[in-house]
DNA sequence: GGCCTCCATGTGATTTTATAACATCGATGA
DNA sequence: TCATCGATGTTATAAAATCACATGGAGGCC
C-alpha cells in the first residue's frame, strides 16, 4: 500500500482506506473525536473503551471479538468474551465503531461523531476495509422501500471484492 | 424460470414480499426454477436440496441453519450441522436462496434463475424479509469504489426497519 | 459522613453458528 | 470390473455471541 497509484493527489475524504495516509494521525483523530463526542453527551469513555477502539484504530482492517479480547487481555483488562463484546458494543452504539455483518468483525468508524450510514469495500485478498458513505434512501434499494411503504431504520451495505493494492499484485 | 415470468400487474415484481399475494405459487414456481435451472446446468437437484429449498420457500422470512435442520430431520435426512450447511451453501451458490447476514439466516430467492444483486428489507417486529434489486454499481457505493480503484464483486445490501404491516399496527 | 442507586467491569457457564475430518454409497464411464 | 467423483452421513470441534450473577466505584441525597 505504499504506492498510491492513482494520479489523484488528494485522497478523498470520504471513499478511502486503501491510499497511503499518515495512520498515527488516524489513531489520533479517532480517539480525540471519541472524548469530545463523549464529554459533550455525557458519555463515559472509560479505559476498556479507549483502548477497544485504540485496538480498533491501529488498522484499517476489521477485527473479530476474539482478536479485540485477546488484545485486551494483553493490556490488562478482563479475558472474557463480554468484555469485548460490551466495548464493542458501545463503540458502535456511539458511531466510534462499525461491525461488518459479512466478516462478524469490527472496525474503528472513518468518520466518528457525525451520523451517517456506512457502506464498506471488503478486499477478499488481504482483508483490507475502507470505509465509503452510502445513500440508502436514494437509488433502488429506497425506491424499493418507498414502494412498499417500508420504513429504513439502518442499513447494511458491504462491497466483497478486491482492493487496487491486490488488484496490482495479482496483475503483475 | 428463464425469463422472470411475472404475469400480475397486481404484485410489483422486483419490490415486495410484504404485499399479500398467492404463495402456493411462489413454492411451486421457486422450485420449479431450481428444477429447471439444474438441468440446464447439469447440477444435481436432489432430495436434501429441494427439501432445504421448500422448507425457505414456505415462508417470507430468514431461517437460521438449525431451524432448517430440525425440518429437515423431522424429513428423515441427516441430523447435523453440516447437512443443513451443505444445501444451504449449494441454494446460494446458485442463486436459489440467499443468506442475511444481518441475521445468519437464509432466505428463499425471490427472482430464481436470474443473475442479480439482491436487497433486502429486514422488518425488526415480524421478521418478515423483502428481496428487491441493488443496484451497486451506480451511486455513491459505486462512485466510491470507480474512485479507490476497488473491483466489487459482490455486496451486501440489507436494509433494517419496520414493514408497512407492523407500522400499521404500531399506529393503531 | 452514611447510604443508595446507577452503571461499568469482571467472572463462569452456556447457547448459537459454523467447520473440520473422515466413512459410505451410488452413478458414471474407462 | 473397478476407479473416480460427488453427495450424504457421522462424530467432533471451532468460532461467535449471550446469559446470569458478583463486585466495585462515582454521584446524588439524607
Amino acid at each position: 500500500m505504499t504506492s498510491p497509484g492513482h494520479s489523484k493527489a488528494d485522497t478523498p475524504p470520504d471513499a478511502l482506506g486503501f491510499a497511503a495516509h499518515d495512520h498515527g494521525h488516524c489513531v489520533e483523530a479517532g480517539i480525540a473525536a471519541a472524548e469530545e463526542h463523549c464529554a459533550a453527551k455525557g458519555l463515559q469513555f472509560t479505559p476498556v473503551r479507549r483502548k477497544a477502539l485504540e485496538i480498533l484504530l491501529q488498522e484499517h482492517r476489521a477485527l473479530g471479538a476474539y482478536e479485540v479480547l485477546n488484545r485486551l487481555r494483553s493490556a490488562g483488562f478482563g479475558s472474557q468474551p463480554p468484555v469485548a463484546y460490551r466495548a464493542l458494543d458501545f463503540l458502535v452504539a456511539n458511531g466510534f465503531a462499525h461491525k461488518i455483518e459479512r466478516l462478524n468483525a469490527f472496525i474503528a468508524c472513518a468518520h466518528p461523531g457525525t451520523t451517517h450510514s456506512p457502506a464498506f469495500m471488503i478486499c477478499r485478498v488481504c482483508d483490507s476495509v475502507a470505509e465509503a458513505s452510502a445513500t440508502p434512501t436514494r437509488g433502488a434499494l429506497g425506491q424499493a422501500a418507498r414502494d412498499a411503504g417500508f420504513r429504513i431504520e439502518r442499513t447494511v451495505v458491504e462491497a466483497e471484492g478486491v482492493c487496487p493494492a491486490c488488484a496490482e499484485k495479482a496483475d503483475a
